[in-house]
DNA sequence: TTGACATATTTAGATTTATCAATGTATTGT
DNA sequence: ACAATACATTGATAAATCTAAATATGTCAA
């Protein structure tokens, strides 16, 4: 699971601006995360959450959205993090996950490089 | 290797868009396949091209992009054509490619959907 | 027809990925 | 402190993917 790293920093020279946009593009390769994103952006702030009306959605409710097991939604969670297309944020013993519209700002300035 | 049906046929039912644009996601998720698009989208008939001034790009150019060998680019252009993010057309020996819009629409009304 | 060329397919190996069970860690409530 | 809850990590396995060598197919020229 490669990380994206859009600033460059001291560990290391910049990823390409192809290469990091692949990564997007991979972490979008997966139903199960676009199912994901779906939920994440049209329950922004819903009532059926089980965390309460907070800003984001529990890593809990997304089990039920996807069906799979909390540690696959786990590792899922963490490849849309890692490329910036989600973030997450810890409160108490939750984790709020909402949209970052980095990945996605990443992958709309790349598209049209590439005849999109 | 799944293909991409936009149109609903006598074989199956539709792929749902989600699904679809998973694939062509994950089409998008290879730098050598970005490389390779990227030199379609800005060089659509360019005057270097071996096979002479013909709309689209011959697979052997590709070749020369990408470093990689012949097999392999014909494997990530069955690829990209399977999602139409690409259009190949044989004319006598060689096979021309070019963009093919269809897939880059699918994602871009998909894309809001997610949050993008 | 024969040979050369351009591309596709097959086959195989190394790497990556998706998934879940088991376990670990952190937080809350009692 | 203890138990329960929410999530992360580890370990294991099956499936998918990228790559190239070998081979096959199709096209043109002589």
């Amino acid at each position: 699971m490669s990380s994206l790293v859009l600033q460059p920093d001291a560990r290391g020279p910049e990823k390409s601006v192809l290469e990091a946009s692949a990564l997007v593009f991979k972490a979008l390769s997966d139903p199960a995360r676009l199912k994901i994103l779906a939920h994440l952006a049209q329950n922004q702030n819903p009532d059926g959450a089980c965390c309460g009306p907070q800003p984001g959605l529990c890593a809990c409710d997304l089990e039920t959205v996807t069906g799979l097991s909390q540690p696959t939604v786990s590792h899922h969670m963490k490849c849309l993090v890692s490329v910036h297309l989600v973030k997450g944020e810890k409160r108490g013993k939750w984790m709020y996950y909402r949209i970052d519209p980095r990945g996605f700002a990443l992958i709309k300035t790349f598209l049209p490089t590439i005849g999109g």
